[in-house]
DNA sequence: TTTATTTGACCCCA
DNA sequence: TGGGGTCAAATAAA
């Protein structure tokens, strides 16, 4: 019985999957200028909702797991606290502290490249509000509190952590708790119809001319390798993979980052994930999609060998590979591989100006 | 005036 | 008891 429902969802994920691609094939046929913006609009909302329907999918398996471990755990006589099961909607001001256990919580290690300018840091399509900073005992640098901008709007409990790393100061540990329940549609508009993003990319690959004849495919890429990446985010908790894609990969701080960190003053204001520093690729273009759930939000240093000559050390891949969760690991690994080809059989022009219109 | 950041104080937990 | 995480008043910026 149990068996041919999971047989049932994995020829649903499969098929939206499939699904997915080929309306990306098809998006990609229509994005010629004489395609209709209607046609390429009706497309990606297709693409989009084949995803979204995936993602639900599996969070729904994810959760079902989930509660049954919790009873099972109940069933064997193990203690479990109270605090750990109470549910965000009874929550008091002082349930923060009750919550902490339960979040879901993942690390990410981000390089950036200081400089940033009046332009101001990058966001990741989620807006952040800074509520505190703390001296962390045996770090050299602050630690960084954020929350969500919707804390109070919407009730979204996501929060973030930003340390800077004490070996290499241009490395960000950007620590995500807790998943986001706000809305980003607004966001999303804001970076569809800024198109800063655009100019920071190109600014991003000005200062990395050797990178730029790969920068159509890169660019073109990249989103599809956020998908694919997101498969493999780094998280310290594997029962959070699912937060993954609705985090975006990258957020930087809020605050200016001081001068004295600026190891590479000629890199333009983007931050540059780590491993992709020299693939010529900024993460707010990253994350074009991290403006809303719907878009392929991913952990961006994943696959960052395939562009080569990337100058991370040999230590941060290490780190990176012996993060806890790997694809291998990921309930959807299965499917990296088609996206993989998915991935390098197109050449995804996300870099048109049509479509983030 | 509104919104965001800073920062000292408070609370929880190991 | 001390460190980490959050609150909330004060302050700054837009």
């Amino acid at each position: 019985m149990e068996k041919s429902m999971e047989n049932f969802e994995q020829k649903t994920l499969i098929h939206e999957l499939s699904q997915g691609k080929e309306l990306a094939k098809k998006l990609m046929s229509h994005l010629h200028p004489s395609s209709s913006q209607e046609t390429r609009d009706l497309l990606l909302e297709q693409i989009l909702s084949s995803y979204e329907k995936v993602l639900s999918m599996l969070n729904h398996t994810k959760n079902m797991k989930e509660s049954n471990s919790l009873e099972s755990t109940h069933s064997l006589g193990h203690t479990t606290s109270p605090r750990s099961v109470i549910s965000d909607q009874q929550s008091t001001p002082r349930d923060v502290f009750k919550k902490r256990k339960t979040m879901p919580r993942w690390t990410e290690q981000v390089k950036v490249c200081l400089g940033t300018g009046p332009e101001g840091p990058l966001d990741d399509g989620y807006n952040w509000r800074k509520y505190g900073q703390k001296d962390i005992l045996g770090a050299n640098h602050p630690r960084g509190y954020y929350r969500c901008t919707h804390r109070n709007s919407q009730g979204c409990l996501a929060t973030k952590q930003v340390q800077k790393s004490d070996e290499d100061p241009s490395l960000f540990e950007v620590t995500y708790r807790g998943r986001h329940t706000c809305s980003r549609s607004s966001q999303l508009s804001n970076i569809a119809s800024n198109p800063q993003s655009q100019v920071k990319q190109e600014k991003t690959v000005h200062n990395f001319p050797q990178q730029q004849e790969e920068k159509n495919q890169t660019q073109s890429q990249s989103a599809l390798l956020n998908l694919k990446a997101g498969l493999g985010v780094k998280t310290e908790d594997l029962d959070t993979r699912e937060d993954s894609m609705i985090f975006p990969p990258f957020s930087f701080p809020p605050t200016p980052i001081e001068p004295d960190t600026v190891d590479t003053p000629f890199l333009p204001d983007a931050a540059i994930v780590e491993g992709s520093l020299a693939c010529g690729f900024s993460p707010r273009f990253l994350s074009p999609a991290t403006s809303d759930s719907n878009y392929f939000a991913a952990s961006p240093w994943h696959d960052f060998g395939t562009f080569g000559q990337c100058n991370s050390s040999e230590s941060d891949h290490a780190e990176i590979l012996s993060a806890p969760t790997s694809v291998t690991n990921s309930p959807i690994g299965d499917l990296d591989l088609t996206i993989d080809k998915l991935d390098f059989e197109l050449s995804f022009p996300f870099d048109s100006p049509e479509f983030f219109a």
